[in-house]
DNA sequence: AAAGATTGATGTGTCAATCTTC
DNA sequence: GAAGATTGACACATCAATCTTT
């Protein structure tokens, strides 16, 4: 661990506080926008959008933690939470007894329909209608450049979302 | 509240999705190495930096506040917790006693040295390597589009990171 | 009353430990 | 023993309420 480090430039600062300022405000005001309007967290709007994009509106815990890039754990209080709510529940699996599916119930889909509209509003509101369209096309390939290789590196991960010693250890 | 919505076309579905990746996996990934490097976490890691950038490593709260992007609940906390752990201490301000400064001790600027290296490492290693310099210099003009109407919005709003009434009932 | 700031209750995320089935 | 999944303890964020000074 040397002592001479590379600080970021101009423009690589502003990437990344730029990163940081759109991570803090808009994803908190979209979870506020989305709360007020329906009692709903992005956590909580993303597995009900995946659950009800699924075959049979069910689908196994890993997969749907995988989906959710959320870590097993989380996603397990996560559903939990939202079986007491009455938007979800957990059925065994039949061919591997170790696997469990969430299942969307009805009340929870009408849930998600309710607050759909809003949300993708919001979003356009925030997000979308600040960009042009070159600038939206610009991050919808940039971003996934960072994104992908951290999927990779966390995926290849046997224990859910952990970090890797080698490369934490390496320079 | 009219059903129908314009929903999100191709490329900007994949620029809302690489934003959700690059949150929840860039962000968690920086702060799981930052935190097992030098037991910081991100937000730690910034107030510090804050403090050690500005005259006489002190800042009155709301300012602290509003250049991390954090609420004044939330940084209360933190710097609570800071105090605890001897890094920053509390002054009270002689020209306004309403006020409070945030001041930074030396303990609390060593631990920033110290784990300034790594985190700069690990920014890059995820983030700016895996980018063109043209790439990195698009998201330091793109992503303010979208961070500062947001600041402004919600920097205009008295009680701290609130919603505005107004632009959640509109739409 | 408004601004500066803190507090406490509650909800959610994280990590390590655990349990069961493969 | 490894994979699928859950649990409990703890750390942090959020919101509303509060307190003090202006």
């Amino acid at each position: 661990m040397t002592d001479d480090v590379r600080w970021l430039d101009d423009p690589e600062m502003r990437a990344w506080r730029g990163l940081i300022s759109v991570q803090r405000l808009l994803f908190e005001q979209l979870n506020r926008e989305l709360g007020a309007e329906s009692a709903l967290s992005m956590a909580d709007y993303e597995v009900l959008v995946q659950l009800s994009e699924a075959p049979d509106r069910r689908m196994r815990m890993t997969e749907l933690a995988a989906n959710s890039l959320s870590s097993k754990s989380r996603l397990s209080h996560q559903v939990g939470r939202m079986i007491g709510l009455g938007w979800v529940t957990r059925e065994t699996c039949p061919s591997d007894r170790r696997g469990a599916f969430a299942v969307l119930t009805d009340p929870g889909f009408m849930v998600l329909e309710k607050a759909a509209p809003g949300h993708l509003r919001s979003v356009r509101r925030h997000l979308i209608d600040k960009l042009t369209p070159d600038e939206v096309a610009a991050l919808a390939t940039i971003l996934p450049k960072v994104a992908k290789p951290l999927e990779r590196m966390l995926g290849a991960n046997p224990a859910g979302l952990r970090p890797d010693p080698e490369v934490l250890a390496s320079g």
